[in-house]
RNA sequence: GCCGCAGUAGCUCAGUGGUAGAGCGCACCCUUGGUAAGGGUGAGGUCGGGAGUUCAAUCCUCCCCUGCGGCACCA
């Protein structure tokens, strides 16, 4: 090792320091000032205690309170590490585990038989804000790795034994001390506990998590904390928190009388009229999209016999995802027992399969709104987005290899279009290969992949590459949008399947009349109507696209002589296929107003002595306070052209 | 499925070992009011289900169901 290294500053200066300084010495041969700034740095772009020595050539930059990332990521850390000193130094029996930073804020994972409550929290919060006022010092040393398993075997704390043991050989093991406390950590942290701001951080919530995310290993209890650089940042976060609570889709679903459930029936949905017209326009929509797309709509069977799911592998590998049903022995005339259809693909191969299929058929693209029921795990449920039952737009393509590239490319530029008239401008793709274990030659997994990347390629779309991640039988497309408030949910997708069509003998007859067996692709640009629809809600919390919206128009009177023409105006509306309703209710237009304001009703036209004497409507929008009073025949002929769909006004 | 929390009127929630209350909503009456809550009266509850403790359970205990927050799952 040279014995003087020479450091390299953003600026593009470089000076000369002996090995083995640290970051910290290093802030301070540059000013005072910095050095009491400095909280950390990056060293070749690695993020670097200010504690840890420098002992090569390389790029430094220090970093203070005011670099986002540096500062944010050392708040959170060292607030997990607070978080446990505190829950160690309340309960010296806990046993601790791990304690990431995660967005937002950090979690911290214990074993203790006792449940943390609330209460406890406020506890643990206190005794943090304690240690922080204390301003103990953060240092470190590196350990060898026999000293730190027996350090740790000493102490019962079987955990940190185990990560320890999981660390690679070259790797060095970090220690850390906040005062008295240590953990084991490969930092960086600050450099006195007083660094984290105590006014910004608060502990969220305690639930179970599995030791290393193993449902088959210890549960522990994970705390969950956010941390902020300022007391308006935590506030800030904790007003989108209820802003986003504002836009739950339970919530939105229950105020617009959208849906509901009840206990008789976990995981499924009761529609109420509202909700189902936003359903059946989206699927009239979907439905008129496909056409155009050049796809044959079907309809299969919900109850099959459990050959088919033999046959497909479904009974050996997805059984206890399915809902099995038998006709009690006294009515049965007959022994069979079936199953609820999970997904749609071994029936469309039926379909496929009835009648010889020739080259010429293909591409053959065949769409079902297919409604699945899988048993879903309890604890997975989540109101439309994670239900029991719900229906796909589904479809699979049969086709030649040769044929996929073009077909997915189509279908891209397809789901693309669809959800841009949905309001998503942006999408992501992810394209997942080859996985280790797989069936099929690496040179038809080499096409096929090819297949897929130029494809997207074609349309013009980023994606990333996301190694090993496809199916067994095939690599995959997966779309990931992101909503109004920055969330992302996967919906789209595009399989490859050759396994499928194998196992349950679809062929067609080729061009040289042999028999040949086509691929399937799988695919889904929304997912599920239900889902999408609970991402619909949120996204537009609760105002969706007009043409979508189940209640477009009331029609409020002032006063009841205007009952008549209320009904009269709703009629006119109805006939230019708007969904219109009166609300002819003895109450004040102001109470109409306010009331279907907060249902979200896009348009209020008040009607009143004035407008059934000239034969006109007091339009009102949704969140405007303006007002414009405009004559029947034109307002029905606006608010006509605003609902038409999109792909209809193309 | 696992850990924790919760379940009282349609909704949001208060409450007590002696079979219940508010606001909103709903019904009826008065009011005919011009753009985000006019006034009055009234109806409405096996306190999630089952067992137990008790003279007595909505309240305490146990089991179950459902929901919520995570975890695991989402071939």
């Amino acid at each position: 090792m040279a014995d003087q290294i020479s450091l390299t500053f953003p600026d593009g200066a470089s000076r000369e320091y002996p090995a083995g300084v640290t970051a910290g010495e290093v802030a301070a041969s540059i000013s005072n000032s910095l050095a009491k700034k400095a909280i950390s740095a990056r060293v070749d772009g690695a993020h670097w205690d200010l504690a840890w020595p420098i002992d090569r050539d390389g790029a430094i930059d220090i970093k203070t309170m005011s670099d986002d990332a540096e500062a944010l990521e050392l708040i959170r850390h060292d607030a997990a590490h607070i978080m446990a000193r505190a829950v160690q130094e309340l309960w010296p029996d806990v046993k601790v585990t791990i304690g990431p930073v995660i967005e937002n804020g950090w979690y911290y994972d214990f074993d203790r038989s006792e449940p943390f409550t609330p209460e406890d929290l406020g506890a643990i919060e206190k005794r943090m804000k304690e240690i922080i006022a204390a301003r103990d010092e953060v240092r470190t040393e590196v350990w060898d790795r026999a000293r730190a398993i027996s350090h740790y075997e000493q102490n019962g704390e079987p955990y940190k034994v185990e990560l320890i043991e999981a660390i690679p050989g070259d790797q060095p093991i970090r220690m850390y001390w906040h005062g008295p406390w240590q953990d084991l950590c490969r930092g960086p942290h600050f450099q006195h506990t007083g660094q984290v701001p105590a006014d910004a951080f608060k502990l969220m919530r305690v639930s179970g998590a599995y030791w290393r995310g193993d449902s088959t290993r210890q549960q522990l209890q994970r705390i969950y904390g956010v941390a902020f650089r300022n007391r308006q940042d935590l506030k800030d976060h904790l007003t989108f928190l209820e802003e986003a609570e504002k836009r739950d889709h339970r919530r939105l679903g229950r105020e617009m009388h959208l849906f509901h459930f009840q206990e008789e029936a976990p995981g499924q949905i009761f529609w109420h009229p509202n909700g189902w017209k936003i359903y059946t326009t989206l699927q009239d929509y979907m439905r008129r999209r496909q056409t155009e797309g050049g796809y044959v709509e079907v309809n299969t069977p919900q109850v099959v016999d459990r050959k088919l799911w033999e046959a497909s592998g479904h009974w050996a590998n997805y059984q206890e995802h399915m809902f099995i049903v038998e006709v009690e022995e006294e009515h049965a005339r007959e022994k069979r027992i079936n199953a609820l259809k999970p997904m749609n693909c071994p029936c469309h191969v039926q379909v496929f399969n009835q009648g010889l299929k020739s080259y010429r058929d293909l591409p053959l693209r065949m769409a079902e709104f297919g409604s699945c029921n899988r048993y879903e795990p309890s604890g997975a449920l989540h109101g439309l987005m994670r239900v029991r039952g719900f229906t796909q737009d589904d479809a699979h393509i049969f086709c030649t290899e040769e044929q996929i590239e073009e077909e997915c490319a189509k279908f891209i530029e397809l789901l693309a279009s669809v959800y841009r008239d949905l309001g998503f401008e942006r999408f992501d793709i992810k394209l997942s290969t080859r996985p280790e274990k797989r069936v099929g030659s690496e040179e038809s997994w080499d096409r096929v992949e090819a297949a897929l990347e130029n494809a997207i390629k074609q349309t013009g779309n980023a994606y990333e590459i996301d190694p090993g991640e496809g199916a067994f039988y095939g690599p995959k497309l997966d779309f990931k949008l992101t909503d109004a408030i920055g969330r992302e949910w996967q919906l789209g997708t595009f399989q490859v399947d050759p396994n499928l069509p194998e196992r349950l003998d679809a062929e067609y007859i080729g061009q040289d009349g042999a028999k040949h067996r086509p691929y399937m692709l799988h695919r889904a640009i929304l997912g599920s109507f239900e889902r999408f629809i609970g991402i619909l809600i949120e996204n537009y919390a609760g105002r969706l696209p007009f043409w979508l919206m189940p209640r477009q128009v009331v029609v409020a009177t002032i006063v009841s002589d205007a009952d008549d023409y209320a009904h009269e105006v709703v009629a006119r509306l109805r006939k230019a296929g708007l969904r219109a309703e009166a609300d002819v209710r003895n109450e004040k237009i102001n109470y109409k107003v306010r009331e279907h304001s907060v249902g979200k009703v896009p348009v209020i036209l008040a009607v009143g002595q004035r407008e059934v004497a000239e034969g006109s409507v007091n339009l009102r929008r949704l969140g405007e306070k303006q007002t414009q009073t405009l004559p029947l025949d034109v307002a029905v002929t606006e608010l006509a052209a605003e609902s038409v769909p999109p792909d209809l006004c193309r």
